[in-house]
DNA sequence: CCTGAATTGATTGACGTCAATCATTTTTGA
DNA sequence: TCAAAAATGATTGACGTCAATCAATTCAGG
């Protein structure tokens, strides 16, 4: 009935609490062979540490940092209102949680704000891994002081972090299509495709993923322009009109960057609902209205709630070194004006 | 920077710490100026208890259950899979888990097992709430001896758990509508639609929204039949293919019930996948092959593991009286063949 | 003002782990 | 075989809360 203690453990191993708790804690100095019978009992009796007790023990607040792309992004801006929903189940965890917001798409700003970090004393740190590449001794110089590390939403190398928490994006490219291609009925068409950057990991593979369906399943929808924004509207905006122009018979747009507003401006203005079939990423305000009204046919979204949800679980199984809770596979939502959150985000 | 203890709540408010303990955990037999007090000096600090320490001084194993249909239906296979991997951070947590499995779509069944933990000093049950109308009494029982209750996948009455965790079905078929509205691209058709039962909310739900949508914004789309199935797959074989024999121009079938074997069959032996857009629910081994094959275009999934962490987490926080988690809505995932999960289900 | 009831104060052992100290025993190597 | 090194044992205070006890004080009603 009641769970076995570490006394229990040391008694049945045969040795003194003072040895099973050297070799539970690693505090080394403790010879093969005792190391080995307790490791057999911990084993028989099924011994899992209190962790309320250890916690209670150690006393240490737990400091975790979550590093963000300024909100004045609205999908972080989702997230960051995520994580402040969160604060009140980390503070009963005895845990603090610090924002640190950078500056989106500025060369070393990551690095900049994660370098802020080193020596202070962090337990775990989230961070959108977008541009990491430029960080990777920052992050290495983290982990060498213990610090736990996510990536979030985009990843960074896999020897840079614990984890990465975020959709796959290739399929999200590949769904996008074969929604683009339903809808299309073997009628044939040209289909715009937007990216913010094609140095952003992300994008890429939602641009790949979309061309390698059109391309097996229906090749009949030509990729007419792949058009960089660098997410920021006016680009977007310019760009589009441009290719519209000089584009018949343009059937599909799929927008996969952020930083819609400039895509739904042209949309509004000089484009056909009926005609084009538009599919575009992340349900921030504007985009939910053009959902709303038809000017837009599909969102996906990656759901970051969900993922800051995810991110403060898993740091708090790595910090207190417990088993990570059993994620099953992130998988964005497809929003259809029909399916839409309740709130408002 | 460390956190107040239960002492500095009652020095500020200038009683023992004993009369602070007593407000604290409503022991009673005290005054309402010294309740008061102490609840201004909690607020002045920002006080939390230290669950840690409370959880060790009770040392007291919660006990949790989930009440699930027989896992012969691959969708409870899912719940229950999932649950075995919560194991391990249940048992951290100081927490067990029973699942008590109970025969699906009998009439008492549900009832029945429910009234198997009265008494039993269970903390927090989670259940299936198909049924549930005929097992109120049992849950006030429950409720009455202190058990937190969660209703998963179907709701109960309002007053008869505290919370529920499931999608919104009505939305569920209204997606599935403006999916099939889309690929019909203005071309007239008739539908089928197939329901386990027009008595479970469920899928009444989801029919309702599926035809809503399509009256409202595809009225060239017309459904021919809704077929009840209770779920059997002889009989969805049997009445499926009757339906398709007297209906000419079939364009679409909507399969909002479990079960869906026999469907499938009908569809592979009988049906041009080219001619009919076929979806369907929940994400299961044939269904899942079936897609993709090419057979069934899309599959509606509720994500039932995602659930099964939903409500572990919040059964959790119920029964040691903390804040909940805040859980965006949970929004059904949308599976095409080109987005499908890495695992097998 | 007195009495019984209500309220408050003071204190304590337990919960299981951590982290430390100090003494003792065993092992190793020259 | 002996000294140094390694390993082990034994013990302890702290962590913050819970739940209990018992004594002391305040309050209400007659």
């Amino acid at each position: 009935m009641k769970n076995p203690t570490l006394s229990d453990v040391a008694q049945l191993a045969g040795v003194s609490y003072a040895t099973a708790d050297r070799v539970l804690n690693r505090r080394g100095n403790v010879a093969a062979k005792s190391v080995d019978k307790v490791e057999r009992a911990v084993e028989e009796l099924g011994y899992v540490r209190n962790v309320s007790a250890a916690k209670l023990s150690r006393n240490s607040q737990q400091k975790l940092a979550f590093v963000l792309p300024d909100r004045s992004h609205k999908f972080f801006a989702r997230m960051n209102a995520q994580l402040e929903r969160a604060m009140p189940n980390l503070k009963v965890a005895q845990m603090t949680c610090d924002v640190i917001e950078f500056a989106a798409f500025e060369a070393g700003a990551l690095r900049a704000a994660l370098a802020g970090l080193v020596g202070q004393g962090y337990g775990g740190v989230a961070f959108v891994g977008q541009g990491a590449d430029g960080a990777l001794d920052v992050l290495a110089a983290l982990r060498g002081e213990g610090v736990k590390l996510v990536a979030l939403v985009s990843d960074s190398p896999a020897g840079s972090r614990d984890s990465y928490i975020g959709i796959d994006n290739l399929k999200a490219g590949r769904a996008a299509a074969r929604l683009v291609g339903m809808a299309h009925r073997n009628v044939a068409g040209q289909a715009i495709v937007l990216a913010g950057s094609m140095d952003l990991r992300d994008h890429v593979d939602r641009v790949a993923g979309f061309q390698d369906v059109l391309k097996a399943d229906f090749p009949n929808i030509q990729v007419a322009h792949v058009i960089e924004t660098k997410d920021r509207s006016s680009i977007a905006r310019e760009k589009l009109r441009a290719a519209l122009k000089e584009t018949t018979n343009v059937t599909a747009i799929y927008n996969a960057a952020g930083g819609q507003e400039g895509v739904i401006d042209v949309l509004r203005r000089f484009v056909d609902p009926e005609q084009v079939f538009c599919i575009g990423h992340e349900l921030i305000g504007p985009i939910r209205r053009a959902l709303e009204s038809g000017i837009v046919d599909i969102v996906i979204d990656q759901l970051p709630e969900l993922e800051v949800n995810r991110a403060v679980a898993l740091l708090q199984s790595l910090v207190d070194e417990l088993p990570p809770p059993p994620f099953p596979e992130l998988v964005p939502a497809i929003y259809m004006r029909d399916n839409l959150p309740t709130e408002d985000f």
